[in-house]
DNA sequence: TCTATATATTAAGATATCATAATATGTTAT
DNA sequence: ATAACATATTATGATATCTTAATATATAGA
């Protein structure tokens, strides 16, 4: 069991830091992003994913493993096919706000050209 | 000017949803996050993080300029210093909400051993 | 101007991540 | 049991990111 005290507005060792992190990393890719972004509109099988994002059938495996560790999603054997769905209903909040702020944001966010 | 016609919960071709990703990056590495949570307490100098972090000079002004690039962050010169300062109050909401999902979701989570 | 201090930038090696391809596991139906 | 399909895992090379060290720029004060 992971410890999950918060220290809301104090910098910490980065140990606790680390969990949040990635937790973040889990979206700051495109692929997973987007596997998301399409699980938000309601679950949805691998191949279907692979269908949806014309990404490979590896990409998307692993992909979802990472967002399944980081907790994004949830998965369910339905016959022969595996469904994946979003655990949290926050998660859509979360996306939400991010677009808000970076819509918000326009003109001051190129991205990291560096690093 | 960067395009931003939302596509709420349609997949795109990863050309928007990658600037969203990057976005997300931002918060992915655990000496930006701890400089988002510091300067959250207030305006600081970069020499102050860099005491507050107990990270190099060199690693806080390039996390520093990436946060920039990402619109997490905005800067003012004072005197010899610069100071750094959060951009948008909702950044706050979203490392709230962060917070809240992880540990609702904490057995679930250990976070991409692989990929 | 010269010096000290603060910050930014750049370069280079180490590490992590990603895409691709190959292989393994699991399920269903014959 | 075998074949066909669906998904997961692993390995490898390419790319991106991070850390460290060195250097450059900027500001303030003597």
């Amino acid at each position: 069991m992971v410890d999950l005290e918060l220290h809301v507005s104090l910098p910490d060792t980065g140990v606790q830091t680390g969990i949040y992190a990635k937790f973040f990393h889990g979206l700051s890719n495109p692929t997973r992003l987007r596997i998301v972004e399409t699980l938000l509109d309601g679950e949805r099988s691998v191949s279907q994913l692979v269908q949806t994002l014309g990404a490979t059938q590896s990409q998307v495996s692993n992909q979802l493993a990472c967002l399944k560790w980081c907790g994004y999603v949830t998965s369910r054997q339905d016959g022969k096919y595996v469904l994946y769905r979003i655990s949290d209903p926050r998660v859509r909040t979360l996306l939400q706000l991010a677009r808000e702020i970076v819509a918000d944001n326009a003109e001051h966010i190129q991205c990291c050209t560096r690093m």
